[in-house]
DNA sequence: ATTAATTTTTAGGTTTGTCTAAATTTTATT
DNA sequence: AATAAAATTTAGACAAACCTAAAAATTAAT
């Protein structure tokens, strides 16, 4: 099935929303496309006829297995392309989204397989965010919140969950970015914030800035 | 100035036809988009109002200097979309130009430029097209017609001026492609057929596929 | 120089995706 | 349970880009 582009931003909108709420109200997801609640509606009698969602007027939606299918293939475009401005053009990663926003939308299933072939089918975004493989199965990147690591212990940054641009100016201050190696030096109870070493040098993170930050062991 | 996809669709279109023709017809232009002279009447109005081209109901019209410039700018993402689909990616080099159809309408200036110099800044396509510099400029490739050349003189392949499938095929079929080295062996003057070395190996092209290809001397 | 043929434009309509404002349904409050 | 508040949907419009069919202008042919 082929979709609009606007077809497909409302795809990828409720996909998200769903990830955080479990189910997607209309006001929600208007907020989130930056559109009206009107037009959310109409697109979704148009997704619902198209069978890629469960949707009863007044209750909420949830994309069907059809719907989430679709999705996946969306955020696999947008991430492969994320990486690619990355690591292939040099990129900040902070600066990426909405490039990759328009990328996405670009068709074609052998151009999809090629630039993950090219990038060596990269597992995670440069946001540490998972990449659905072509059968758009997710892989599981084992990580843990910041905040519940013992002390001590070799650490590799794994994700950043807030993208906000304060968020990732703050990353960026800081040199911490996916794959970054740390190490929690001592957390201060008062306030939650805790002491790291990031390239040999030692900071301060707020707790606030910690609880964003997903980490895993060794390499 | 920025231009929907339609726009900048129409843009280019009258400036390949333009590059033939010199001046360009309501009709030639619908053909070519392949859309109805009705439509193009719309969107000349359109792009009249913008000051892009020179307009006057009843004659044909031309690109001004500003549609120019927006019409480099245009080409130099297409060609650069198709040098990165056949180089990086792999593709051959008759099947890009739909795909770079669809990439070349992602705007950011940055984008292009970063794409730019990853890609090493090339000069011509795979098809041997001439890319604008990030100024809008030509490179000029001094180029010959293969049936104006004097026999057993080493060869380069710098261009194929038709680039319909059929013609792309044949060029498959023989093994030439842009930047393929040849030597003409022999001219048949009764149908203007050649015979011409490829990759030490002897064939015969027609005097029709001679004439669209394109060669210059040396390395 | 008329008439015929072609080209181009206008007039009016369709589709997609958006909007505002009003009506409806659901949820929350008293 | 009745009413107020919030969320959602409907109704009706609008802009972009396209279409068909008819009118107008240009060019070609007799």
């Amino acid at each position: 099935m082929n979709f609009s582009v606007s077809e497909e931003n409302y795809i990828k909108g409720i996909y998200h929303l769903q990830q955080d709420a479990g189910s997607v109200n209309t006001n929600a997801l208007a907020g989130h496309l930056q559109t009206r609640a009107a037009s959310v509606t109409d697109m979704l009698k148009k997704l619902s006829a198209k069978k890629l969602l469960h949707y009863r007027r007044y209750k909420g939606f949830t994309l069907n297995e059809r719907g989430t299918r679709a999705a996946l293939a969306i955020v696999r475009r947008h991430r492969l392309w994320e990486y690619f401005l990355v690591e292939k053009l040099g990129f900040d990663w902070d600066k990426v989204h909405d490039i990759a926003e328009e990328l996405e939308h670009v068709s074609g299933d052998e151009l999809i397989t090629r630039l993950g072939d090219f990038l060596g089918n990269p597992q995670t975004d440069p946001h540490g965010d998972p990449i659905p493989d072509r059968d758009g199965k997710l892989p599981v990147i084992p990580q843990m919140n910041l905040v519940m690591i013992p002390l001590n212990k070799q650490l590799t940054v794994s994700a950043v969950s807030d993208q906000s641009p304060a968020m990732l100016e703050l990353m960026n201050h800081y040199g911490i970015s996916i794959g970054t190696r740390i190490k929690i030096n001592k957390h201060f109870a008062f306030d939650g914030s805790m002491e790291i070493t990031v390239n040999r040098q030692h900071c301060i993170i707020s707790g606030q800035v910690a609880k964003n930050i997903f980490v895993h062991y060794g390499k």
